[in-house]
DNA sequence: TAATATTTGTACGTATGTATG
DNA sequence: TCATACATACGTACAAATATT
């Protein structure tokens, strides 16, 4: 009987690799959907014939993955495939390296940028008026979280999420998701203070709306280089600063 | 006493939650770097004061996410922090739906040239003599591989990072690497053969090298379109006619 | 409100497999 | 070949969460 997969590094996969491999094959040939219910524990052991142990070590496997989602007490369900995987390593990464992170954050920004000025085209086609109010709906918020001092991110994170839908293409959506993500997480760690910045980052979002609305797809890439262009700029200085590691 | 970290759904943290928040942060607060090893389970254990069934099941999940590495028999080490965890969540996620799948993979085609064009003009600017000529042998390569029948796929891949190396963004060549892998993985259950194309796709290759070489920015981005047409076409004819799901 | 069944979470003990010297 | 250190695997028991009655 060959080892239809790949053998890892060498010798036998273990015993919760191939555990691993059953339950996802099990998933794909069952046709479930994310939230559908997996057999209980008992069950898939009695079924792939190994003990409760091994089974939960390849079960969490699965869930830090989000192929599968585990709900104590009650029952084991397909994961929603979101990319909490990413965020959790990429911030991980950003997290581990004092000397390296603000390199990290930089790639990140730079990714970040790439996506909306690489697709600028697209976007300001498809920006549809519906969505155009919402983000100046956006906007307004962000002015109102500026000026009652309240927290910035989660109108932020919308902002940028609403400009990539009209793609339509759902990776670069949860990609951009998962990149501000790490972002938030990391940049408090490292002593970036946004607050000083907030006046000309609100700006940069309406610029980019009316460039959108107008369809001038030149001034909406100028518009989403005045937005990155601070953040490089401070990260740019801390990194020549070299400061201190807290914490 | 406190629940210091999010309560993720609502109630306290699991154990196993907390237990793994503990070793990122014990990697973190010792300084290790990848590579370096991590105390065995047993002093782990004493350490945290849980059982080998919950830390075990912690070192799981970190594993998943390549933040740990546990050699059998050897030891536990602090991981490569690759994106071998987006690989499985993105080629899992190809596999499930059949329905959607060619969405995936369109998806995925749409970002990996994103970033090739996006960043066009950075790499027509940085790609230097040494790395020319290792893309015209990587190309050489290619058409070796199309003569003689053998596989095309990691030279292919090899191509592609080597592009993107010089931008000196780590994040956008793993990215890359994940993205050409994970394509790499789902192309082929989808019954999307690739040598009848080989010849265009080569010439392709080629004319990218030479944009570069030119310093010619229009050039290469219409080399790069060139690439990713023949593959956008043939996936978008492939969701037309709604294949059976295979296996 | 309370009791109960189901299901996952945690703990511990023991035996086996694996890598290194 | 052997010894040692370590991870792997299994089985059982009990705790905690959830839903139902």
């Amino acid at each position: 009987m060959p080892a239809d997969v790949r053998p890892a590094r060498q010798g036998r996969p273990s015993l919760r690799a191939t555990v691993t491999e059953q339950i996802k094959r099990y998933i794909i040939d069952s046709e479930l959907r994310p939230g559908d219910p997996l057999p209980t524990e008992g069950e898939l052991c009695e079924t792939l014939n190994v003990s409760r142990s091994s089974l939960r070590e390849a079960i969490k496997t699965l869930a830090a993955l989000d192929i599968v989602e585990v709900r104590h007490g009650f029952g084991t369900y397909v994961g929603r495939l979101s990319l909490t995987a990413l965020v959790e390593s990429l911030t991980f990464r950003g997290l581990l390296s004092p000397t390296d992170d603000f390199r990290v954050l930089l790639d990140l920004i730079q990714v970040r940028q790439l996506f909306e000025q690489g697709m600028a085209t697209q976007i300001v086609e498809r920006l549809d008026v519906d969505r155009l109010t919402a983000l100046d709906d956006l906007v307004a918020g962000l002015e109102r979280c500026h000026d009652s001092g309240t927290s910035f991110v989660d109108t932020d994170r919308a902002f940028h999420r609403l400009l990539m839908e009209p793609l339509g293409n759902e990776l670069i959506s949860q990609l951009t998701g998962a990149f501000w993500d790490v972002y938030a997480l990391v940049a408090p760690h490292l002593g970036l203070a946004d607050r000083q910045e907030e006046t000309e980052t609100i700006a940069a979002h309406r610029a980019m709306v009316d460039a959108a609305r107008a369809r001038d797809v030149t001034a909406f890439v100028a518009a989403v280089e005045a937005h990155y262009a601070p953040v490089r700029r401070r990260i740019t200085a801390a990194t020549e600063q070299h400061p201190p590691h807290q914490r």
